[in-house]
DNA sequence: GTGAATGCAAACATTTTGCAGGGTG
DNA sequence: CACCCTGCAAAATGTTTGCATTCAC
C-alpha cells in the first residue's frame, strides 16, 4: 500500500507543480478536486515520461477509483495550464511530461528499449534562432528528437 | 481535368522514384499494379506534404477508383521502401513525404498559416552527433520541427 | 444551491485488418 | 494458376464528448 503519496515527503518541485495548478484553479473558476489531486500526486511520483493509460492503472494501483476519461481531462487541463507537456515519441500514442520551472530540453529515444534520455544543446538553440531568423521566422517552441540505439548491457533489442 | 499526369511529362525524381520501387517490389515479389501506379503519380504531382485522406481525395479527383485502405497501404509499402517518410506536423494525423535522392531536411512550421519550410543545416546536425556520442548512443535519425509565425504579408492569422 | 467534475458508455477520428473477388507475373 | 492486391466493411486504437449524478465552493 504506497503511502508515500499523501503528504509530508512532498519534495519542492511538488509543493511548486500543486501551488501553480491551484493558482491556475482560481483564476479560471475552477475546482480543486480529490482526483485531480491525486493524479498529480501519482504523475509526480512516476517522474517519467507517462501514457494517459499508463498513469490510469498507476492511479488505480495507487487505490484511486478513476475513469480514463478524468485522466484525459485532466491531463489536458494540465497541459493548458502548461505545467505538463505532450509529447510523442512513438507513433499513435502521446505521452506527458512534466514541465520543470527552469529548463527545457530535447530527447534522446533508444529504438531498441525505449529508454528516453532528456538533454540541452544551448548551440543546437542558437543554431535553430539563426535558421529560424534567415527565413524571418518568430520561434515560439522547437522539437527535437533523436532516435537510435544506446549501448546498455542491458538494453532488450525486442520492443 | 487533369491531363498532365500520365506520361511524357515525368521528371527526372519522378523517374527515379517510379524505377526505385519496382527494385524493391521485384526485390520482395510484389506486384505492380494499376492503383499502385497510379497513387505515386497524384503523390509526386501533389508534391508536399500530404495526409492519407488527401492523397485519396486526390486520386478520386484524377479520376482514379481507389480505397482509402488501398493508399494507406501504398503509404505503408513505399514507408516500408525508404521512399517516403511519415511525419506528423499537428496532433492527430500523419502526413507523407517523399524522399529525395539527395538528403535529409528539417522543418520550419507556421502556427498561423501552416507553412511548412524545409531547412538544412550541418552544424547542428553534427551537434546531433556530438550529443549522442555523449550519452554512447548510436543515432540512426532525427527529427527537428521549429514552430513560430512567418512574416508573411498574407499569412492568414486564423487557423 | 449553482455550476463544475466525475464515471460510464457512446461517439469520434485515424489507421489496420479480414474476407471474397479480381488481377499480375 | 498461385498468390498478391483490391475494395469494402468491420475492427482496433487512442482520445473526446454527452449525460445523469455527485461534489466543491
Amino acid at each position: 500500500m504506497k503511502t508515500t503519496k499523501t503528504a509530508s515527503s512532498k519534495t519542492d518541485s511538488h509543493r511548486w507543480f500543486t501551488e501553480e495548478l491551484s493558482k491556475h484553479l482560481a483564476r479560471k473558476n475552477l475546482k480543486q478536486t480529490k482526483q485531480r489531486q491525486a493524479l498529480i500526486d501519482v504523475f509526480i511520483e512516476l517522474a517519467t515520461h507517462v501514457s494517459a493509460e499508463e498513469l490510469h492503472i498507476a492511479a488505480r494501483a495507487a487505490g484511486l477509483d478513476v475513469g480514463l476519461a478524468t485522466v484525459y481531462r485532466t491531463l489536458n487541463l494540465l497541459s493548458d495550464a502548461g505545467l505538463v507537456e505532450q509529447k510523442q515519441f512513438s507513433e499513435g500514442r502521446f505521452v506527458y511530461e512534466i514541465v520543470e520551472p527552469g529548463g527545457h530540453h530535447d530527447h534522446l529515444i533508444c529504438l531498441d528499449c525505449g529508454t528516453v534520455i532528456e538533454f540541452a544543446n544551448d548551440e543546437i538553440e542558437r543554431l535553430q534562432e539563426k535558421v529560424a531568423a534567415k527565413h524571418q521566422f518568430k520561434l515560439t517552441s522547437h522539437r527535437l528528437d533523436l532516435f537510435g540505439h544506446c549501448q546498455k548491457v542491458n538494453c532488450d533489442r525486442r520492443n
